[in-house]
DNA sequence: GTCTATACAGAGATAGAC
DNA sequence: GTCTATCTCTGTATAGAC
């Protein structure tokens, strides 16, 4: 309408078309960053999938660069929120086999997050690393020190927590990253079946493989 | 001995400025193409990096995806080379073991070519679809086939062979993938002591796994 | 065979009409 | 607040001088 003047940054809510359109952004940003990369992906690509003016994204997010990061940290908190239940009372093999599942459903759920998350990674993290860096440091210390629990009190062998954390992020991370490479080999996906059976022989050969059932 | 090359996709005249002009391009390239993705490097970077005119580059290879398709090629053959050996007299727990240590060493040789594969998966294998499926589908299935004959002997137990190999790719490949990961995390890279170490851990944990140890 | 100069397409970003 | 038109830069690729 014709309101001349209107709180211009404030925290915008639900029924505005601003939060909706940036919603719909994020989205297809997704989807394009993890098929084309961050150099690969236009503007122009986004604005033809959300069908909206180029410089309207531009607007709402500043930049390419500003879509890219506001996106990663989306990832990023998601990230957090959802493996942040830490073991309180639970045994180590539980605490083990929800942690390996919880990774394996993200793969499921969210692959193209996972990529554009991996490919960032992989190039060195050169958009982000601001973001991500002390996040990252923290929750994984954090992992690693309730591992280095159980070594200490003997529930499992003497072994280097980041190891371990290491070995359970690449094999149920390759479900996502290199669910073309899986399609590839097999003639088609994974069925939901297939994808429980995954999950459980990873949880088994870790569990196993650490003396744990 | 003198300068007989085992140059993969060229026809070699013998030390010919092309020739090594060429093995220079195409280090340079895999350097670029690691850091910045496809998309993201250009032919002039690549050209600055080995001090030759950018027309110089683009008149040996044709164009930029034809240097990229060269290079992959060559990051190819190399992958299937070092794991061809077939342990058919090994017993299973020399094979496994075997076969992850020399990923882990391949990891930790050759991490940029690693990455390169690895983003070059993630987005579909949108430029070498054609050049990597067929040997990419035989050989795992090769692989696949060894496996599954040690679970119809009883050696170990019922498990479908694809997911081990999924795990043991997934594993090694993250220290070359992810070394920056790593290295943010411990504030330095992996010592070759530590990675003796993870190298260590991973066959630990994959043969108690699967009960062969 | 090698490199300089340039053509041409497409990128991100912005000014200004609506 | 939104979008059309445009500016400028950088990319790949090539034509043609050496």
């Amino acid at each position: 309408m014709s309101d001349s003047k209107s709180e211009s940054n404030t925290l915008v809510k639900g029924g505005s078309i601003r939060a909706k359109n940036k919603q719909r952004i994020l989205q297809a940003a997704e989807q394009e960053f993890a098929k084309h990369g961050y150099k690969g992906t236009s503007v122009q690509a986004i604005a033809d999938s959300v069908q909206l003016p180029k410089a309207n994204i531009l607007y709402y997010f500043k930049s390419k660069t500003g879509l890219y990061k506001a996106l990663l940290t989306d990832i990023l908190e998601m990230w957090n929120e959802g493996f942040s239940a830490d073991g309180d009372e639970k045994p180590p093999s539980d605490v083990i086999r929800d942690y390996i599942i919880e990774k394996m459903r993200y793969s499921r759920s969210h692959p193209l997050r996972s990529k554009i998350f991996a490919m960032e990674i992989i190039q060195g993290a050169p958009n982000i690393r601001d973001v991500i860096e002390q996040p990252m440091i923290e929750w994984s210390k954090h992992k690693s020190n309730i591992i280095q629990e159980w070594v200490d009190d003997g529930v499992i062998g003497k072994i280097n927590p980041l190891y371990l954390l290491f070995l359970i992020w690449g094999s149920t991370q390759f479900y996502a990253d290199f669910d073309r490479e899986i399609e590839l080999i097999q003639g088609r996906p994974l069925s939901d079946d297939e994808y429980s059976e995954a999950e459980k022989f990873t949880v088994d050969i870790v569990l196993k493989g650490l003396g744990l059932s």
